[in-house]
DNA sequence: TACAATGACACA
DNA sequence: TACGTGTGTCATTGTA
């Protein structure tokens, strides 16, 4: 399907449909609607018979279907499903549109990605700039790349079902979910989560005081700024900013703390007066930065807040956010999400999910005897650890993440006795990235190959001594069968370090500490194991939840329907809808009458979620499920 | 003045 | 010896 580039605010929708089979040849003449909003309507009706809508982008496409009111059961999305098909051959951060796809398949030069804009400030919907002169297709002229691109998806997906060395049989399914992931979205962003603007200035009037004028300091954080100073021997009004890690720094040297920054867990180890002060300052500070008044003004409107999700924004396919910072909102705002009158929220969370696809990738039987188990940890500790929870908790994080220090070496030692399959298993991952290699998920998606500049590193010719380990060829990044010639561009990499060798590499774990800037060559080796490690399994449990989305998804539809409730296919009616995903933790939004059937229904999801993503295994991912008015009452 | 880097901390 | 993964956003600080 495509549509003519009208603006979004246009009530008619018109564009181009044509029907495909199975293998994506087409079946029927392309047809022109000049309604499409009915004309898909129509054919959604029928959900158990619902076509896969395919489309160049969810993220823009999709948002105008559901302003005028329709709703689609399933697409295949022609920029996700690029990105899935480019990362399998290495290429990160490459242009995946479908006018991008569309020139790399015919050998044209290939267009950048449009820059995403912000929904206030779209206007013309279309993702095709004009390069080089060319001018913009128009809509039936982008249903034939479509199709055309379409058909070459499914052939790739086939080639890397079938690859030898990287077998992905379930790519397929990934790539499902991923689109349904684009779906889930975009749903997401239109019907927002809902948000109490009361009940938030509550929190921050009871932790700040009163909502200042301008960008003054809330009273009570002026006040504590003014008192952490005078702890430290300045006068108020003597230009002491707590906010300045240099100032903090220089007061806490001249009373006589050698330490190397103002983290907060470094400050807690100082016995002076003013750094209980100056902790709670800090704590107040960013709350009312980062999720303030300015933060409400700017994103919360008319009871809603709309997170702008990326699906498969990082590269274990985990979501990002854009602009607000959907996944890092303090914990006590959630008392401002507030299920509508006569509705309530569902919230449930998948408790230990990584140890848990651990058990269940690696297949590690006494693991996952463990994780059949309500908590993992404890049982855990039960088979190995003498009952120590925490003990059993520490071993496996530290093998999860490949830490090594703060004394857990006797409790790795432990888990590589006692549990010797989950431990080779990231192990093994580790040593595959240290070597250069490329590792996957549990449902084919690929990690990022190792970058031009940790290559040098790695190989000694970075002008830093301790050059000792061999780097694997380019074996990895291209199976043979995908190595044409139109996907030989060397130019791949510009993407994959780009916050890695921005930030200040090993050194006293600054920034996001992935880094390779002055790093000896073991050191970059390692630092990539300890990726690659942790990939396989982030990314496998990012495989798992997005299928429980997307399952979660339908069922919740369902759910709509058959209780004769809601308007089911549409959209803006009373079924349950997902308003909220952070990871491991959705909440579903649902008229009161339906909140037993919506959690049943996150329950089971999870449950087939399990059954696709690891067939048959005795690992159980049990949820945390809650129905509250708000938010904060789960749990 | 505008932009980039840094340090810090929120989330999983 | 020591080496914990992945993000986004803010205020401050440094540079062009």
């Amino acid at each position: 399907m495509t549509f003519d580039p009208v603006e979004p605010a246009d009530p008619v929708l018109s564009g181009w449909i044509q029907v495909l089979t199975d293998d994506g040849v087409p079946a029927e003449p392309p047809q022109c609607s000049t309604d499409l909003a009915t004309t898909v309507a129509e054919r959604e009706s029928d959900r158990a018979d619902a076509p896969r809508w395919v489309w160049a982008t969810t993220e823009t496409d999709y948002p105008r279907l559901l302003r005028a009111g329709v709703r689609v059961e399933r697409c295949h999305d022609i920029a996700l499903t690029e990105s899935l098909l480019l990362a399998r051959v290495g290429r990160f951060g490459e242009p995946r549109s479908l006018a991008a796809a569309w020139a790399r398949l015919r050998g044209l030069p290939v267009p950048q990605d449009p820059r995403p804009v912000a929904p206030q400030e779209q206007t013309a919907l279309f993702g095709i700039e004009a390069s080089g002169g060319s001018s913009v297709p128009d809509a039936q002229q982008q249903l034939e790349m479509l199709v055309a691109v379409h058909a070459d998806q499914l052939r790739r997906i086939a080639v890397a079902a079938s690859d030898p060395r990287a077998s992905a049989p379930s790519l397929a399914t990934l790539v499902a979910a991923e689109s349904a992931g684009g779906l889930v979205a975009a749903e997401i962003a239109a019907f927002g989560l809902p948000w109490r603007v009361d009940a938030h200035d509550a929190v921050l009037t009871d932790l700040l005081g009163p909502r200042p004028f301008g960008d003054a300091l809330p009273a009570k954080l002026a006040e504590l700024g003014v008192h952490v100073g005078e702890a430290f021997g300045y006068a108020p009004g003597r230009g002491f900013n707590p906010d300045s890690p240099t100032q903090v720094l220089r007061a806490l040297r001249h009373a006589g703390f050698s330490i190397n920054s103002t983290r907060a867990w470094e400050l807690r180890a100082i016995d002076h007066p003013g750094i209980e002060l100056l902790l709670e300052y800090k704590e107040l500070s960013r709350l009312h930065a980062a999720h303030g008044w300015a933060w409400q003004d700017a994103w919360v409107k008319d009871g809603r807040y709309r997170p702008e999700y990326v699906v498969g924004g990082v590269v274990s396919g985990r979501w990002a956010t854009r602009n607000s910072g959907a996944l890092q909102i303090p914990r006590i705002m959630r008392r401002a999400v507030i299920a509508d009158d006569g509705w309530s929220l569902v919230v449930a969370d998948a408790g230990q999910l990584e140890p848990r696809v651990l058990a269940a990738v690696s297949g590690d039987t006494g693991l996952a005897r463990a994780a059949a188990s309500g908590d993992l940890y404890a049982a855990l500790a039960a088979e190995a650890f003498d009952g120590d929870r925490a003990a059993a908790k520490l071993a496996l994080l530290g093998a999860m993440y490949g830490q090594t220090s703060g004394g857990i070496g006797p409790l790795l030692s432990v888990l590589r006795k006692r549990f010797p399959a989950a431990m080779a298993y990231v192990e093994d991952a580790a040593r595959t990235g240290e070597r250069g290699g490329v590792v996957y998920s549990r449902l084919g998606r690929a990690c990022p190959p190792p970058s031009p500049r940790w290559r040098r590193i790695v190989s000694g010719l970075d002008g830093v001594a301790g050059a000792d380990i061999a780097v694997e060829g380019d074996a990895d990044m291209d199976s043979a069968a995908e190595a044409d010639a139109a996907f030989a561009d060397v130019n791949a990499y510009a993407y994959t370090d780009a916050r890695a060798d921005a930030d200040g590499g090993a050194g006293a774990g600054s920034g996001g500490g992935s880094g390779y800037s002055g790093m000896r060559s073991g050191q970059a080796a390692r630092s990539r194991g300890r990726f690659t490690r942790n990939f396989v399994i982030q990314a496998s449990a990012a495989d798992w939840a997005s299928v429980w989305l997307a399952v979660l998804r339908r069922r919740l539809a369902e759910l709509g329907g058959v209780d004769g409730v809601g308007r089911g296919s549409g959209v803006g009616g009373v079924a349950p809808h997902l308003v909220f995903f952070v990871h491991d933790e959705v909440v579903v939004h649902t008229p009161k009458q339906l909140a037993d059937q919506a959690a049943q229904a996150v329950i089971e999801s999870a449950d087939e979620a399990r059954r696709v993503v690891f067939g048959r295994t005795p690992v159980r991912f049990p949820l945390a499920t809650a129905v509250v008015d708000c938010y904060a009452d789960a749990k």
